[in-house]
DNA sequence: TTGATAAATCCATTTATCCGGATATAGTGC
DNA sequence: GCACTATATCCGGATAAATGGATTTATCAA
């Protein structure tokens, strides 16, 4: 029973909403996360340390970045959990202008790297 | 947004969750949860005023009793999450105790109303 | 109207959660 | 080792939730 309430009260704030909905669309690190929603970076990693103690997402260090993306096929709740709400999440405006600011975050990234 | 996490918020406590379980099995009044819970009165009929709050059930007055249930189909990610939950919860230890005072409750219930 | 019962609400206290600046840690390159 | 960057963790204050006894409200029956 802990565990189910620890998995779902990890769901119970905009921010992870909006981070889980983000990671989403694939693997991010920290500094991308920041860059789209636009919160202070301890705020982000907090939220990030939260989700990946319930166990909704994993990280892998490269160099000095952590990415982070959801966690792989595990607790069936937690899989049952993400198929229905992640759909939901993406049909808020909230996520829908994070996806956005996501999208011209990565361009103008990429951008960089090339230039 | 708000909606989404209001949903969710009521599921983040271990008391509700018991009694969603519970619901599961059908309609019953707060004296039944009460006995089944082993909870103060005013600790259970919070719960059950935020879980309708929520959306999650709803409530049915006869006489001197009031009778909740889970709520009918309506919002999708409700539908979605009940999915996703309730035969989770029954797999409990918790919920299957509860479940078995709810089942010796209700006989000796019977026995009185009919003896 | 009165008395009894079921349930909701109030209240004060405790406990949990969130926040963000400050600080600590980990990795990189010189 | 030292400077630099990305991220994690710490800490004190603010806000939100949960608790259970006491009180209130609603309903019924005599």
């Amino acid at each position: 029973m802990k565990q189910t309430t620890t998995l779902l009260k990890a769901l119970t704030e905009e921010t992870r909403l909006r981070l889980l909905a983000l990671l989403w669309q694939g693997e991010l690190c920290v500094c991308d996360l920041i860059a789209v929603l636009q919160l202070p970076q301890s705020t982000v990693s907090r939220h990030l340390a939260l989700l990946k103690n319930a166990g909704w997402i994993t990280d892998r260090r490269q160099g000095l970045w952590m990415y982070y993306r959801l966690a792989d096929e595990g607790m069936p709740l937690r899989m049952a959990l993400q198929t229905a709400i992640l759909p939901h999440l993406s049909g808020l405006a909230v996520t829908q202008k994070d996806l956005e600011r996501l999208g011209l975050y990565l361009e103008k990234k990429s951008q960089n790297a090339c230039g």
